[in-house]
DNA sequence: TTCTAACGATAACAATTGTTAAGAAAACCA
DNA sequence: TGGTTTTCTTAACAATTGTTATCGTTAGAA
């Protein structure tokens, strides 16, 4: 997703490295919280090798929203961009590496390039759809029929994520996922 | 929403009488479709009287998404500003009348006025940012929590919209609402 | 290697919701 | 005004899901 960016970035070699230099690596064990619910956000983080999860809790429920794998970027959007508390948190659920940029950073190489920053736009838009797409899943279908296009279309998520999490995906707990597996 | 839009409109009178010829106004009653689910929606319809939902169905199931009333801009926008299929069908629930401009004249009135084009990305954040408090209210809260939300801040919808749209909002049955509202 | 923690499957019971049906009231149309 | 349609409430029964508990397996830490 943030690849298109980079790859614009990297067509100069001198920025390019300047701005690197504004990525901050770092190692996180499994469970790490990066970003709790009510918390300002000002980062992006860009997956190097792990997983992580964008969650919501309502009175202990826990609701994962969506998972990220590696070369994807991560960020509790709607915070970044309002300033406003994030309605997510995110959360690794391997031991994992990131690459993360702060939004002063970020907002900098916009500056630099317009058409970074009309990317930028423009993946903004695509992230926002297909969120639209994944809310009207998720009323849509049923827990069954959303664990099956798992099965299917995301079997990275079916492999790496532990069950219970891929409940909390579903909205069920994870005896009833038992009961879907057991049903097919 | 529009409102600002159309203020900004009416500062210059002369292409303000130009572009509102560009509208049309027409009466429609209760239980008209203005756009089917999978048909490419080339219009934004503004309120002058009445009441419109936007819902979609799966499997003949009924899902209302919204309800829009008088001084409200209604349009499936991922299918206006994708060309794609529209993902929601738009009904009107009771007798309404209706300003009507397509998506072409709209997009003269941007080229005209670019801060049109700027307010109109916003509005376009605004409601996306409606649309995910929206989402999330839908996972977050229990049916009976989102009801009792409609009857604290949107007495006009529980005053005006039938119970089983209600219901179809709420994403239960109509007798299910029946039992929560007697549980109170 | 051993111990502990995490994870997943299953059973039993309770709670909730959907479907079908029926009846009453309200709204609409000729 | 009378007849029809729509809407809402309620009851009965079935289906589904959640909660609690238990057990076995796997993974992680010392």
């Amino acid at each position: 997703m943030l690849n298109q960016l980079i790859d614009t970035l990297k067509k100069d070699e001198v920025n390019w490295a300047r701005f690197m230099d504004q990525f901050v690596e770092r190692n996180i064990p499994s469970k790490t919280i990066l970003l709790s619910e009510g918390g300002i956000s000002n980062q992006f983080h860009f997956i190097k090798k792990g997983c992580l999860r964008m969650w919501f809790n309502k009175d202990g429920k826990d609701i994962t929203f969506q998972f990220f794998f590696e070369d994807q970027a991560v960020a509790s959007i709607d915070s970044l961009l309002s300033n406003q508390p994030s309605m997510f948190s995110i959360e690794s659920i391997e031991p994992s590496t990131l690459l993360s940029i702060n939004k002063k950073s970020f907002e900098l190489i916009c500056q630099v390039y317009p058409e970074v920053r009309d990317g930028f736009q423009n993946i903004l838009f695509k992230r926002f759809s297909n969120y639209a797409q994944l809310f009207l899943s998720r009323i849509k279908d049923t827990p069954r029929e959303r664990y099956e296009d798992l099965v299917l279309n995301h079997p990275e998520i079916i492999k790496r994520v532990p069950q219970h999490y891929i409940a909390s995906y579903l909205g069920i707990s994870p005896i009833s996922l038992s009961r879907i597996k057991n049903r097919k």
